[in-house]
DNA sequence: ATTCTACCGTACTTTCTAGTATGGTTCTGC
DNA sequence: GCAGAACCATACTAGAAAGTACGGTAGAAT
């Protein structure tokens, strides 16, 4: 019926893959299902066949934000062969270089209220502040020296996602170094 | 007509400074004019007579919050007696012992989709991030230095903002010193 | 005390938006 | 090339929320 024809089904993956794009830039302040569906190119009867409701899609969203923005990226760096910081290398150019973050505000904001959705988040920044202490722990630093700086990564990131500052790759590779001498190499133990 | 006699009229100001407690709680992401004037203990007559409209009290916030929250701030630490040291001391206990960035979550989730909002919020950035290479500068660091460093205490308060991490006075406090360390006291220059 | 203005409460109207009902279309397996 | 399932469009309804109208009260000034 539609006039545009649709090259296939969504799934429900790729729909929140598309949602989540749409969210962060509309911002999830005014989330509104018929801006939503729009800006996914799809419509209404869409939205509620892979979500029960409002709430079922936020969750979703922010569950699914949890599995791509934060377990995705600690099991791919897992998998990276090589020293604790040259997969720290590598994260800070996923995070500040290609902007891993960029979502973030969005997800935080529809989180203040809920405890349940709050909880999530916290799940989250719980699995990410973790995995940063082990990193920098690897890489030679004591414990509060590990949690120090894995607390002001993230303090960068949260920085850069709240920011509204369009950067260049160019500046973004530049800061990234910036950062990666302060951490590190300016303050390497031993 | 109330049942509770009110103790007096509420200046704009005043009512800014409620509703922003009141929405920094609830979120800004489901923000209904009805709960807030409810929060802010008055009903929708006080609101429409003081705000044109939801834009325009969003508008006022933002606009209070960069006021209170900022230019308020720098005025404050110019009129402290003692060196750039001290002064960063001073803004340290601040932000991160009294949590002067808890508000800014719930006011960026707003900024996103409105280029004029993102304007506002980004001016406030600009302030904070201009002061505080000053601030740096002072204490002694080159320019890149200073820069870098005022990125890593703006992170920081962001990350502090974006967390749902309820921390006691105690742990802030250690937390503040840690981080000062990092920042000057392990790389004082000269 | 009265008058003017600032401020607020309440009831009402209008607009918006979440959610439903239902029929239709595309895909998959056979 | 058919049957069932997965997926989506459209039209509609109910409720919520924004915004308005207007009467009333508190404060300040004279």
């Amino acid at each position: 019926m539609s006039a545009i024809s649709q090259v296939g089904y969504l799934s429900r993956e790729e729909w929140l893959e598309r949602a989540l794009e749409a969210v962060s830039r509309e911002g999830g302040a005014k989330l509104r299902i018929a801006a939503l569906v729009e800006a996914v190119g799809v419509t209404k009867g869409s939205f509620y066949w892979h979500f029960k409701n409002r709430d079922d899609f936020v969750r979703g969203l922010i569950e699914y934000w949890h599995q791509r923005y934060t377990l995705r990226v600690s099991s791919h760096l897992d998998a990276v062969q090589g020293s604790a910081e040259v997969k720290l290398r590598e994260l800070m150019k996923m995070v500040f270089v290609e902007q891993l973050a960029r979502h973030d505000l969005a997800i935080r904001s529809w989180a203040i209220a809920e405890p349940e959705l709050r909880e999530l988040v916290r799940r989250t920044d719980d699995h990410r502040l973790h995995y940063l202490r082990e990193l920098f722990a690897g890489v030679g630093f004591d414990e509060d020296a590990s949690d120090l700086r894995a607390r002001v990564f993230l303090g960068e990131a949260a920085w850069e996602a709240a920011r509204f500052q369009l950067m260049s790759k160019r500046e973004r590779v530049r800061n990234a170094e910036a950062f990666f001498q302060l951490l590190i190499a300016g303050a390497r133990p031993g």
